[in-house]
DNA sequence: GTCATTTCTTAAACCAGCTTAATTTTTTAA
DNA sequence: TTAAAAAATTAAGCTGGTTTAAGAAATGAC
């Protein structure tokens, strides 16, 4: 049904085919083109969203009217914010595809339904909110460590094929900096 | 026993007194002076921390030879590499004491029995690593938003005790600013 | 296909925050 | 208490990265 979501449970916990018919009636499949949004600012994350095939973003919009990127989430990762999520307070934030995309959602009540009749599954997504805990030490401390032109360098390096698929001027909103200055460190690198 | 740690898992969970019992069976305190150790850079961190009583930070040393301070943990925070932590991966970090302190130390394998043996447990780290994951992304918002001047402003308006508790020299890491730019901001709103 | 829109590039002026370096103040330890 | 070390301040000069503005190239919708 949802290969990717399936078998990125399996990698943490076992999860028999009952469990996985259960599971199923607590998630809702969209299916959305580009640019169609899951998640407007002022409104509260209804659901955790899991990227079954596709491309999400999250952005909100600074004081200088920017659109500033704050994450990125590629087939196998969860998106949300965990803030409006968890306290239903209205979000800052936009959730929006970036290309065509298949996305499974889960509910708040969902959330709590699948935990209360699959408590194994409360195994699963502690380890997946401490690996994605984990992600952010890292990226911060790349932020920390890092100038901005070697933030760039790092992240292109690291993923290649993320820059291709994702236009400039985002990549350069996610990492801080000014699409012109992206332009000019490619230019310098050639 | 340890009142912090429990009322904090009281708060998510129900826990009555033997597995309270159980659950102390596992946990390590450690009573620490100002500037002990609980983690070096090349060493692997074996254990989560909890701060019952005290404040740790976390640290690297950046390629100017600079303490860049990632991380704060006061009263009821828990404090890890969880790259490390879960991997078994040489950290490259030092988390260390700012002050004399208190803290339960749950090593790797103590982790995995509490979860074997108390499942519910899995719940509270699962609710904890959520609200820490919530918590990070804010923090990343903020420095996404704001200049470094207002996020210096934003965060002594909004923890003044913490600005009087730690030195100054550590805030301004904490914040990537140099001690002398804080200086200057200081002086400037007198 | 082709036109409208979106994305990317170039270049020059500008500035927030850093570097360097010297001095003063505070804290620590004996 | 006092000497030494650690932390905070001041000030001048500098630079990495932004801003502004305009044109060029790529893309997607019809």
């Amino acid at each position: 049904m949802y290969p990717n979501f399936i078998n990125h449970i399996r990698k943490y916990i076992e999860l028999d085919d009952n469990s996985v018919a259960l599971l199923n009636q607590y998630i809702t499949p969209r299916k959305l083109k580009r640019k169609e949004f899951l998640l407007k600012e002022g409104q509260i994350c209804q659901s955790i969203y899991f990227v079954e095939k596709g491309c999400l973003r999250m952005y909100f919009i600074d004081n200088k009217l920017n659109e500033q990127i704050t994450q990125f989430a590629l087939e196998h990762w969860w998106m949300a914010d965990h803030f409006s999520f968890i306290d239903s307070k209205p979000s800052p934030y936009f959730i929006e595809t970036v290309e065509k995309s298949e996305i499974l959602a889960i509910s708040a009540s969902s959330f709590e339904a699948i935990l209360r009749e699959l408590p194994q599954m409360e195994r699963y997504f502690r380890i997946v909110m401490q690996r994605a805990l984990a992600a952010s030490q890292l990226r911060l401390k790349h932020m920390y460590e890092m100038s901005k032109e070697e933030f760039y360098q790092h992240f292109s390096a690291s993923f290649p094929e993320f820059v291709q698929r994702v236009p400039q001027y985002m990549i350069a909103s996610y990492l801080g900096l000014t699409p012109q200055y992206v332009s000019e460190l490619r230019r310098k690198k050639l």
